[in-house]
RNA sequence: GCGUCGGUGGCAGAGUGGUCAAAUGCAGCGGACUGUAAAUCCGCCGGGCGUAGCCCUACGGGGGUUCAAAUCCCUCCCGGCGCA
């Protein structure tokens, strides 16, 4: 049985990739799936460049507002969702496209990452939470010393997450990998003086579109300056904005270099994944026809392909 | 013009005779990443090199005191404040 060709276009912020993924589900028959972290919240829209409903050009977008901003999304319940979308999909005999910057995200969905079912443990992390590093690395060489070696000693999140597992499991096991799909995945990026004028760029534009009336909204409905600040980039600076410590012209500046700062994460994310294809934003013709190569191919025939 | 406080690394800001190439934060650069991945975390960060070390240039400019100065003295330049 041949896997189902997927598309994924990814990279860092600001290079164009909602607006390619919908080019190119024109051109190929596609519907898209938004990788995006904080795009899955309802009313986080402004801020995140979620692409409005003009601008989808009637091509149906997946993954967009499926959460409440005050509730926890997950990268499981993200795969979760993307299986469920990527299946309908195929079943209207379209291209699933992945869209999106979040590439945590999109390496758990294609390579179909199967993660231990553990779902967070919200009192025992707020007990974990006490504790220093030194203490959580302690606990959980009791637990599983194999995981120990692995683990970032110095990260708490990752300390509480892997004793989590652990206690409920009795150790951390290996993340399995489920090759469900034949992707193609398409990189965007652009030279460093590029990427930083066109977040500035963007930046700016957001603010003329009521980025800062869609945090005061928030706000007012009762999204926490707390959570703002958990959800990151331009909420954590808009809430500073919204506490009165930081003028627009501030904050405006800090979101340029907060976005700057997770652009070169992503990138190095990305990095260390070979099959990407790299591409400029400016060659859409020549990623067209790559995708569309890559469509037609017949699955053993590709990988050929991306050696090129 | 007089008085006074101050001038420290890209910025902010400690240090006030030796342990100082100089705390800390920010910015910058590189990296990590098993259900917070928007987050979280790590390394580098005056210059040079063979980078657990060595060499050079450094705390507004110049001069001096001292075995030794970012730290004390003199002088000049610049900024804030006060008085005229």
């Amino acid at each position: 049985m041949t896997r189902p060709k997927i598309v994924a276009i990814l990279g860092p912020t600001a290079t164009g990739k909602s607006s390619l993924a919908i080019l190119l589900a024109k051109k190929c028959g596609g519907e898209i799936i938004s990788a995006d972290s904080r795009q899955v919240y309802r009313g986080l829209d402004i801020a995140t460049g979620k692409v409005t409903e003009e601008e989808m050009n009637g091509i149906p977008h997946h993954l967009l507002d499926v959460a409440h901003p005050q509730e926890q999304f997950t990268v499981a319940d993200f795969v979760h969702l993307g299986e469920k979308a990527i299946a309908h999909i195929l079943k209207r005999e379209k291209v699933p496209i992945i869209a999106g910057g979040t590439g945590f995200y999109i390496e758990a969905l294609i390579d179909g990452a199967l993660f231990p079912h553990v779902p967070p443990n919200e009192e025992l992390r707020a007990e974990l939470e006490k504790l220093s590093a030194q203490e959580l690395v302690k606990r959980l060489a009791e637990l599983d010393a194999t995981r120990l070696e692995t683990v970032d000693t110095k990260n708490k999140v990752r300390l509480i997450r892997a004793i989590e597992i652990a206690e409920t499991l009795g150790s951390v096991p290996a993340v399995a990998r489920g090759e469900k799909y034949d992707p193609l995945r398409i990189g965007l990026d652009m030279p460093d003086d590029e990427l930083r004028e066109s977040i500035k760029a963007r930046t700016e534009e957001r603010a003329r579109c009521g980025m800062f009336d869609e945090a005061k909204t928030l706000f007012e409905n009762s999204l926490s300056y707390e959570r703002m600040n958990a959800l990151g980039l331009e909420y954590r600076i808009l809430a500073q904005w919204l506490k009165g410590e930081i003028s627009k012209e501030d904050a405006l500046k800090r979101i340029a270099v907060a976005d700057w700062q997770y652009a070169k994460r992503q990138r190095t994310w990305f990095k260390r994944d070979a099959r990407i294809e790299w591409y400029h934003p400016n060659e859409k013709d020549a990623v067209i026809k790559r995708v569309s190569r890559f469509l037609q191919s017949t699955q053993s025939a590709d990988s050929v392909d991306s050696m090129e």
